[in-house]
DNA sequence: CTTCTGATTAGAACAATTATAATACTATTT
DNA sequence: AAATAGTATTATAATTGTTCTAATCAGAAG
């Protein structure tokens, strides 16, 4: 408990974030629950252990991981935003009938645009798919 | 002009779509404003060619099209869906500058989710670049 | 203790989308 | 032509995710 408090404390001032109880918590939350949750979602599992919590303060902490490069933000769903604490290059799947949002492994990917000889300045990308996943296929 | 009207004309009808008035238009405009535009960009160009253009109806369309296959949604930007005319497969590059999204091209995608060993049905896929466009880096 | 800075908060404001119900249009039948 | 049925369009209200603003709070520095 303690000990892993220290380890979330040491990712947030590893990424130069001050580490309030509030961003304690949420970075808590995304790293034990790996479902690419929206704010709704952390606000709402969040606000009965801090009953002050305020959905603004999720947002803003969401954005301040972003910027620090701590999370990425996921586009897959039209009209919310999605939140991921893994960092490494991978795909995302959403099922269209259980829909969750699950990991795919991607390889291959990075060199292909430039390959084709585009010369931008790439920041950032995202593969997602969506149709029926795995489990809910069989 | 009306050879014109008439390739819209059937280009809807090979995808079972009523060719209303405000459904030719629309896709009129996505076939020449190849930007994937917003709703709110599509209605404001056609509103004042149509004054009783409603944003419902533009909604109702692009749902309509969407459903039949005739066109795409991208959800590469938060909050809000663009929509692409262009059907075969290919990716999109979000200018952090100028704003524009532009097509690129994409090669061995399909195949490295299956792959993996991915067992899935996919039903659509994605692929999204932020970051400088070509003509913003030089 | 006072001041300063940054973090958190509540609530208002905003913007994209969806839902609902009324109206208009089109084609068909009488 | 008139009535009908079915679809398309519309205005409006409602909902939802997000952003903005200004007030408050907590901790560090002077
Ligand atoms: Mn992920
Ligand atoms: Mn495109
Ligand atoms: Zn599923
Ligand atoms: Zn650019």
């Amino acid at each position: 408990m303690i000990d892993n408090n220290v380890n979330l404390v040491s990712k947030l001032k590893e990424f130069s974030i001050k580490p309030s109880i509030q961003r304690i918590e949420i970075l808590e939350y995304l790293m034990d629950n790996r479902i690419h949750p929206n704010v709704e979602t952390i606000y709402s599992n969040l606000v009965d252990k801090m009953p002050t919590l305020s959905k603004a303060t999720v947002y803003n902490t969401l954005d301040l991981f972003a910027k620090k490069g701590l999370t990425n933000r996921l586009y897959i769903e039209p009209n919310e935003v999605r939140y991921d604490i893994r960092k490494d290059a991978h795909g995302h799947f959403k099922c269209e009938k259980c829909k969750k949002i699950e990991d795919v492994e991607i390889y291959n990917i990075e060199t292909d645009i430039s390959k084709n000889g585009y010369n931008g300045i790439i920041h950032a990308e995202e593969i997602n798919y969506r149709g029926i996943c795995e489990a809910c296929a069989k």
